[in-house]
DNA sequence: TGTACATCAGTGAACGCGCGTTCACTGATGTAC
DNA sequence: TGTACATCAGTGAACGCGCGTTCACTGATGTAC
C-alpha cells in the first residue's frame, strides 16, 4: 500500500516467503478454490495464479497435476479427522457422540463442496468397513466405533456392520442431497435426521 | 456384413434411419457413453461420433451441449421412475413395496453411475421432499408416499418428513458410497441395509 | 406431370479457448577450500 | 574473507490437445401452381 510497494514486493519474493513454503501455500490457495469451484474448473494454473507464481513452479512441489489434488484431498481428510475428534470430545461421547460426529461430518461437507466429493470419489481412502485397522481413516474409524458401542449387547459382528454402514449412509446420503440442492440446507433438518438416525441404532 | 456393405451404408445414411431418428439416436448413445465414462469425459463430439454424425449435426436437434446432456437427464428420470414403479407393483406394496423401491433406486445408480450423478447434480428435479404434487418426479414420489403409509398413525407431518427424508438419505448415501467405491458392491448388503431401514420406519 | 422454389438435416473446415506439461533458462543460496 | 562451483526454486515461451461452437455449404424432400 502506498509508496513502497516495489520493496514489500521484492521481500515477499524472496526464499521462505508464504510462511512454510510453496507447497503449503498451493494447498492452502486451492482449498480455497475448491470452496466455490467445481472439480472440472480447478486447473493447476489458476491455483499457481491465487499464490503469484508461475505455473511451471508447482512441478517443483508437485509431479503432476493429479499430485497437487491428491494433497488437498489429504488435507481434507486430517481437517475432517479433525472436526470429528472435537465434536466427539466436547460432546461427552455414546450417543451424543454419534450425533455430533454425523454433525460434523455432514457440516464438513457443506463447508467443503468440491473437496468432499473429491475425497468421495478419488480416494481409496475410506472402504473403512471392510478394514481391521484403517491406518489414515481415523474420520471414519470414528463413526465405525461409536455405532459399535452403540449398539445392542446381543448384536452379530453382521449386524454391528450393517447398523455401521446404515449410519454412514445416512449422513453420507444427507450431505449430498443438500450437496446438490436436492434438500435444502437446514441445521434443524440435520439435528432431527441424524437423531431419528442414532434411534434407530441405539434400539 | 461382408460383400453389401456399401449399400447397407447408403440405406442407412438416408432420412429415418436410426429408427426414430437422429435426435433420439443420440439420446440412445449418450446414454450408452454415461455407463463407462465419468462426467468431464462426455463429449459432445465423441456422442455424435458414435452415431456416426459430425458433431454440427448435434445442433439441427440441441441448442447446445447442456441441452443433450439435460434430453440425457430427462430420460434417465423417466427410466428410473419406470424401473420404480415397477419394482412397487410387483412387490404388492407396504413394507415390501418401500423396500423394493429403494432397491431399484440403488440398482439404478449402479447400473448407470455418470448419468444418476449428473441426475443429481444438475437437475433442480428432485426437491421433492419441498414440494406439494411433483409433476413429473413420479420417481421420487413413490418414495414419499411409501413412507408417509408406513409411519405410524399418530406422527406429525414434521416426523413423516424427517422420515422421508433419512429413507431416501439412506438409500442416496448406500448408492453413492457404493459408485464412488467406498463400499464394495453387494446385493445382500444392499438388501439388509434397506431392510433394516425400513425397520426403523415401521416402527 | 413438370417446373420453381422453400425448407430442412446434414457436411467439413475453421475458430479460439484454457488446459497440463516440457524446455532451456536465470539468479539467489549453500558449501569446500 | 574470497573464490569456484553445485544446488535449487523459480521464470516465461512454447507445445499439442480435444473441446464447443460458428460458418457457409450441399443435396434431398415437400409444396404451389
Amino acid at each position: 500500500m502506498g509508496v513502497n510497494d516495489n520493496s514489500v514486493n521484492i521481500d515477499i519474493n524472496k526464499r521462505g516467503y508464504h510462511h512454510g513454503g510453496l507447497r503449503s501455500a498451493l494447498v492452502e490457495a486451492g482449498l480455497e478454490l475448491l470452496k466455490t469451484r467445481s472439480a472440472d474448473e480447478v486447473s493447476l494454473r489458476e491455483i499457481a495464479r491465487m499464490v503469484g507464481v508461475s505455473a511451471t513452479a508447482v512441478y517443483r512441489h508437485f509431479p503432476d497435476k493429479a499430485a497437487l489434488l491428491g494433497a488437498l484431498c489429504d488435507e481434507g481428510g486430517r481437517e475432517l479427522g479433525r472436526l470429528q475428534l472435537a465434536a466427539m470430545q466436547k460432546s461427552g461421547g455414546g450417543r451424543a457422540g454419534f450425533d455430533a460426529v454425523g454433525r460434523a461430518y455432514v457440516h464438513f461437507a457443506l463447508d467443503n463442496p468440491t473437496l468432499f466429493r473429491m475425497m468421495m470419489t478419488t480416494r481409496q481412502a475410506a472402504n473403512f468397513l471392510d478394514l481391521p485397522q484403517g491406518r489414515d481413516n481415523s474420520a471414519l474409524q470414528l463413526l465405525r466405533d461409536n455405532i459399535a458401542s452403540l449398539a445392542p449387547a446381543g448384536a452379530s459382528p453382521g449386524q454391528r456392520h450393517i447398523a455401521a454402514l446404515k449410519a454412514w449412509s445416512i449422513v453420507h446420503g444427507l450431505a449430498m442431497l443438500m450437496l446438490d440442492k436436492q434438500v435444502s440446507v437446514d441445521d434443524a433438518v440435520i439435528d432431527a435426521v441424524i437423531d431419528s438416525a442414532s434411534v434407530g441404532i441405539a434400539t
